[in-house]
DNA sequence: ACAGCTAATGATATCGATATCAAGACATCG
DNA sequence: CGATGTCTTGATATCGATATCATTAGCTGT
C-alpha cells in the first residue's frame, strides 16, 4: 500500500507545502515562494502552483509559520473579568473599548487574542506580538507581571506617577472638574459624589471633583457605591434621605447610577434639577431621551480603543510611544 | 523619554528548553516532562528544573507547541464589522454576546481570537481549534466559506431550513409573537413595525409579529429604518405623522429606537401608552427607569454567548451538537 | 547469580513553514 | 571562447516543542 498523503485518516485533510511540491513537481521552497507572490519564481510556475493550491484547498499552517518567523500578527487583549459585583469588562461600555481596538487592529491585518488574567489560557498570550491591558489599574501587580514578558505593552486606565509603559485613558480628573464647575455655576452647596473610588479611574474623577470644589470653599460628600446599576443609584439616594443628609447636587460615576438616583429623588417629592441637579458619566445614547434629559460627561470609548491599537501598532513597529489622556466633555442637558 | 521596549541584543531574549536542559545537565525532553508535571521524572529533578525555569524566566514557545500538538486551544470568533450604518457588532449589545463567549471559553482554558471577515488577519483563523460566527446571517456565503476550513463551527443568528452546522440564536419569531399578542390584548388596531427586516433576525421578529396579527385580522404596517438610534426612532414617527398614517402601537426592534419613538409621539401631543403603546427590544437596564417605563422584549445576550461557547467546546471534544433557540420574554411595563 | 521487571532518562524523528547558500541554465560582453 | 552576470530552482538547516522507541540503572524473585 503506497502511503500517499491523500488518504490520511481524518485530520483536517489539509495538505502541506511538501504535498503541493510533489504534485507540482517542484520543491517545497518554490511552493512557499509561489504562494507568497515572490518575484523569484516565474509567473508561469507561480500561477500553476497557486491554482493547484486553490483546487486542492491548501491551507497554510499558521503555527509553523509563526514558529519560523517568530511573530504571530496577533495582539493579546487582557481584560479584567472577575465575576464580582464590581464593574466588569463585560459591561457594554468597556466592551466598546474592545470594539475600537478590534476594528483598528484587524484593519491593520492583526488579530486580537482576547484573554482574562486568570486561567491557563494566559499561556497563549506569549505568542502575541503585543499586549493591551484593560480594566486593571496601572499600578497593579498584574501589570508588572505581564511586563516581564518583555512584549510591547499598552495599558488603559489612570496614569501613574512614573509609568514604565504607555498608558492611555480618559481625562477623569478633568471630568470631575467639569462637573464641579457645573455645580458651582448653579450655586449648589451640598454636592455628593456617588461611586466606587477604589477604582483608580473613578478615584481620579473624585479627586478632580473634590479639588475644584474645595478650592471654592465647598466640601462635597462621598457616598460610596460599588455597583453601577439603577438599583444602586436608587439605594444611594435612599441612604442619604434616611440619614437626613442635606444634598442638592449628585455626581454619579455612571449614567445608570444617575438615572436611578433621579428616580429616587423624584420619589422623595423633590424636583430635578430644581431641588437637586444630577450629572452622570459616559453619556450613553439614551441619556438625551431620559426625562428629564440627563447631563453627563462624555468619554469616547471607541476612540480610546482605536488609540490603544494605534499605539500598539507603533510599538510593534519599533517606534517610541507616549502616554496620552483623552479629553472629555460635559454635555449639559436638563438635569 | 521612552523606554518602551526591552532592548535585548539580537536574539529573542528568551531561553528555550534546550537552554534549560543544558543548564540543568539533562536532555530537552526531560525538561519538557518536568515542566508538564509528568510522573515520568523524579519529583526531585522536576523541582529542580521548574525552579530553574522560574529563576531564568523561561517562557514556553506556544507556536512551537501548537505546531507539534496540532491544536492551539484557541477559538476564533468572527464578527461582522462593516463600517456601514447598519447595526454592527461594535454596538454594546452584540458585544455582550462576545463577553459571554469569552467568559465561558477562558474558564475552560481556551483563548478567543477576535477577527473580522475581511482582512489578512483571516489567515490566523486557520490556527484555531474552532470557529464561532457572529453577526452574519446563516445562509450567507461567508458561512459557506468558513465551512470549507473544516473546523468545528457554531453560528449565531436566525435558523435556516437545513443548516449544515449548529446554530444558536434567540427565538426572534417568538419575540414578534409576544409583542403582537400584547397589542391584541390591548385592542390595538394599527400596529407598526419599525426596523430593518433585511437583517435575518429582525426579519423573523417581523414575521412572528405579522403572522400573529394577520391571524387575528389585523394588518400591521412595516416602517423600514436601518439605524438603531434615537434619531431614527424620532424620524420614524415623524414620517408616520406627515404621511398621516394612523397608528396606535409601535414595535421597535431596539430599545433606543423605541425611546426615540416615544419622545416623538409625545411631542405630537399624544399620550404613551394611552394613544399609542410602544415595545422595544433587548430590555436594556435603563428601560425600567425610562419615563414612561419601557416595555421590551428581553433576550439574554450573555447567556447566548455562553451557550455558543459551550457548544463549541462540545464540538471540539467530538460530541455531537444540536442547534438551539433561546426563549425570550416580554417585560411589560408602562408603555 | 541471572533472567525479568520497573523507573528514569535520552537520542532521534517530527510537526510545516522559511532563510541561507549553492547550483544549473542561459544570456551578455570583452 | 571563456568569464561574468542574471534568472530560476533546489538542498539543507532551522524555529522550539513533543512522541516514539531505546537505553541504563536499580530491584525483585527463585
Amino acid at each position: 500500500m503506497s502511503r500517499t498523503r491523500k488518504d490520511r485518516p481524518g485530520r483536517t485533510g489539509s495538505l502541506t507545502m511538501a504535498d503541493l511540491a510533489e504534485l507540482a513537481g517542484v520543491s517545497k521552497i518554490t511552493v512557499s515562494r509561489a504562494l507568497a507572490d515572490s518575484p523569484l519564481v516565474t509567473p508561469e510556475t507561480r500561477e500553476r502552483i497557486q491554482a493547484l493550491a486553490r483546487d486542492h484547498g491548501y491551507k497554510l499552517n499558521v503555527s509553523a509559520r509563526n514558529l519560523r518567523l517568530r511573530r504571530s500578527h496577533t495582539v493579546a487583549v487582557i481584560v479584567e473579568m472577575k465575576p464580582s459585583s464590581d464593574r466588569t469588562m463585560l459591561d457594554p461600555y468597556p466592551l466598546t473599548l474592545l470594539g475600537g481596538i478590534a476594528q483598528e487592529l484587524t484593519a491593520a491585518g492583526y488579530s486580537v487574542l482576547l484573554t482574562t488574567r486568570q486561567g491557563a489560557a494566559a499561556a497563549a498570550v506569549q505568542a502575541a506580538d503585543g499586549l493591551i491591558l484593560l480594566g486593571q489599574g496601572v499600578r497593579q501587580d498584574a501589570v508588572r507581571r505581564f511586563d516581564k514578558l518583555g512584549l510591547p505593552m499598552v495599558v488603559w486606565g489612570a496614569h501613574g506617577e512614573e509609568d514604565a509603559h504607555a498608558v492611555v485613558g480618559s481625562d477623569n480628573r478633568m471630568g470631575g472638574r467639569l462637573v464641579a464647575e457645573h455645580f458651582l455655576r448653579q450655586g449648589r452647596r451640598h454636592p455628593v459624589f456617588v461611586g466606587n473610588p477604589s477604582h483608580p479611574e473613578i478615584f481620579e474623577r473624585l479627586s478632580g471633583f473634590v479639588d475644584t470644589l474645595t478650592a471654592h470653599g465647598i466640601k462635597p460628600l462621598l457616598l460610596r457605591r460599588d455597583e453601577f446599576t439603577l438599583a444602586s443609584g436608587i439605594d444611594a439616594v435612599h441612604s442619604l434621605a434616611t440619614r437626613k443628609v442635606p444634598f442638592d447636587a449628585l455626581f454619579a460615576c455612571s449614567d445608570l447610577l444617575a438615572m436611578g438616583a433621579i428616580r429616587a429623588v423624584q420619589e422623595l417629592g423633590r424636583k430635578v434639577p430644581d431641588d437637586c441637579s444630577v450629572v452622570g458619566y459616559d453619556d450613553m445614547p439614551m441619556a438625551a431621551a431620559f426625562q428629564p434629559a440627563l447631563s453627563s460627561v462624555r468619554q469616547d470609548w471607541q476612540a480610546g480603543g482605536s488609540l490603544l491599537a494605534q499605539k500598539m501598532l507603533a510599538l510593534i513597529a519599533g517606534e517610541p510611544v507616549e502616554s496620552q489622556v483623552l479629553p472629555v466633555s460635559l454635555v449639559a442637558r436638563a438635569t
